[in-house]
DNA sequence: TCAATATAGTAGTAATGCTATCATTTTTAA
DNA sequence: TTAAAAATGATAGCATTACTACTATATTGA
C-alpha cells in the first residue's frame, strides 16, 4: 500500500503557492535543511537561494520573510501531527489507552510520509523542538493571529483537551494542560540535550525520560478521585 | 529603613562592566524599555544609542552583542529571583507553604529595587516572558553555556526542585517539573494574554488564573498518597 | 607637567532584508 | 497561428543591521 497525505496550509502564509511548483517545493524542502543545520537567526533568504541555485527574489516570491516561512513550515508540522493523532487513534476505546497514545506521538520521531520530495522528519521535529516558540513570541503576534496562521496548533490542542475531558470531566484546566505538554515537550527534549542539570534526565534514552516524565505529570494532573 | 540589593553578573557576559559606569547603568536600564517596547528581534545597538544619546560604538564596548546583553538582564532576573525566594521564604517551615509562595512569586509582579536608577520591574517581567527562551534556543547554546551563563538560572531551579524533594522525597522528577513550572508560567501568560483559546483563561484576573493552574499542576504532581 | 591610559566618538565595511525593474517563458485568445 | 497578456525568474539596487578600525578627548599618575 502506497498513499500521500497532503494539507492545505493557510494561503495568507504564502505570496504564491511553494507546493504547486517544483522550485518553492525545493524552497520549502531545503529551508527545512538549512534552518535545521544554521539555526533560525542565522538562516537567510540569500543562502536558501545559493543552496538551491536561485536567486533571493525568487524565494521572495514565494514567501514574504522568513517569519512566514517558519509558520508554514510549523504548520504543515502541526496538520501532519493532529493527522497522525486521528490515524494513531482508530480503534481505541480507552481513554487512558488514546492519551498514552498522544504522549507517544508527542516523544517519538515522526514517521516518514511517502512522495518523491519528502521533508527530513528527524530535522523537521528538532525545528520544532528549537525554534517553534519563535513562531508566537514576537512583538505583533495579535496582528498575525489575525490571519488565523495558529489555528492548526489550536485545532491539535483542542484534540487533545477533548480526551482529557472524556477521561476526566471535572479536570479545570484542559487546555492549559495540553499547551504546558506539548511545549514542555520540545523544552524537555531541548533541556536533556543541552542543559541537562535543568532536569532529571541520568539515562541514555532522552525520549524515553521525557515520555515518563509527561506521563506522570498528565496523568497525576487528571486522576479521578 | 532602605536598602539595595546588587547582584554580580557573570563577567563573560560583559565587555566592560555596566554596573561602573553612569553610561553602562543607562545602556542597561534603557535597552529594557527598548526591548519591551520594540521586542528583542526589531530592538538594535543602533536604536538603543539614539535613545540615551550616544553612539553604537559605545555600546559595544560594553556587551558584544544584542544577545550577550539580553543574558545580562535575564541573569540579574534569575538572580534577584534567587534572592526574592530566600527573603520569602523567610521563617516558613511548612514545605506546602513554602512552594505555594514560591507560585505567588513566578506569578506575581516584580516588587521594586530601590536606587536611583531602578530597571522597569513590569517590563523586565515582560521581557521574561516574551524574550527569555531566546536567550537559550540558539545554535550555539553549548558553546555560550561553558561560560556558565545560565548558573543563575540553574541555582534558582535547584533552589526550588530542593523544596518539592523537601515535600515528597518519592517525586521522580524534582527538577524537570521545576523547569516546567517556570516556562509553563510564562507561557500561560503569554498565551492567555495573546493566545487565550490555548488556555483554559476566563476570568479577568490572568495572572490568578496562572497560579491557580500551576498550584493544580504542581500540587497534584507531588501529591504523598 | 607631560606621558600613559582609559574612554567616547567618527567613519567606515560586509551582510541582511527587501524592492523595483528587466528579461524570458508560458498561457491565452482572436 | 500568432500576438498580447500574464507569469516567472534574474539583475541590480537601497536602507538597515551588525560589527570594527581608527581618531579625539579626558583622566590619571609619576
Amino acid at each position: 500500500m502506497d498513499f500521500q497525505v497532503s494539507f492545505n496550509v493557510n494561503s495568507k502564509l504564502f505570496v504564491k503557492d511553494p507546493d504547486n511548483t517544483d522550485i518553492g517545493r525545493q524552497i520549502v524542502k531545503n529551508a527545512i535543511d538549512l534552518i535545521y543545520s544554521l539555526g533560525f537567526e542565522q538562516f537567510t533568504f540569500k543562502k536558501l537561494a545559493v543552496e538551491i541555485q536561485t536567486t533571493e527574489a525568487t524565494i521572495y516570491r514565494y514567501f514574504e520573510n522568513k517569519h512566514k516561512l517558519l509558520l508554514y513550515i510549523l504548520n504543515w508540522y502541526w496538520s501532519y501531527m493532529e493527522f497522525l493523532v486521528m490515524f494513531k487513534l482508530q480503534n481505541l476505546d480507552n481513554p487512558e489507552t488514546k492519551l498514552n497514545a498522544i504522549i507517544d506521538l508527542l516523544t517519538s520521531d515522526l514517521p516518514d510520509t511517502s512522495g518523491k520530495l519528502d521533508y527530513n522528519k528527524k530535522f523537521l521535529n528538532q525545528i520544532v523542538i528549537s525554534e517553534s516558540s519563535k513562531a508566537y513570541l514576537v512583538k505583533d503576534i495579535s496582528e498575525i493571529n489575525k490571519d488565523e496562521v495558529f489555528k492548526p496548533y489550536k485545532d491539535l490542542c483542542s484534540k487533545i483537551a477533548a480526551l482529557i475531558e472524556e477521561y476526566n470531566p471535572n479536570y479545570e484546566f484542559p487546555k492549559s494542560l495540553t499547551t504546558t505538554l506539548i511545549e514542555s515537550s520540545h523544552q524537555q527534549q531541548f533541556f536533556s540535550e543541552n542543559l541537562p542539570k535543568l532536569t532529571d534526565v541520568n539515562e541514555d534514552n532522552h525520549q524515553e525520560f521525557v515520555k515518563a516524565f509527561l506521563k506522570a505529570l498528565l496523568f497525576k494532573s487528571i486522576l479521578v478521585k
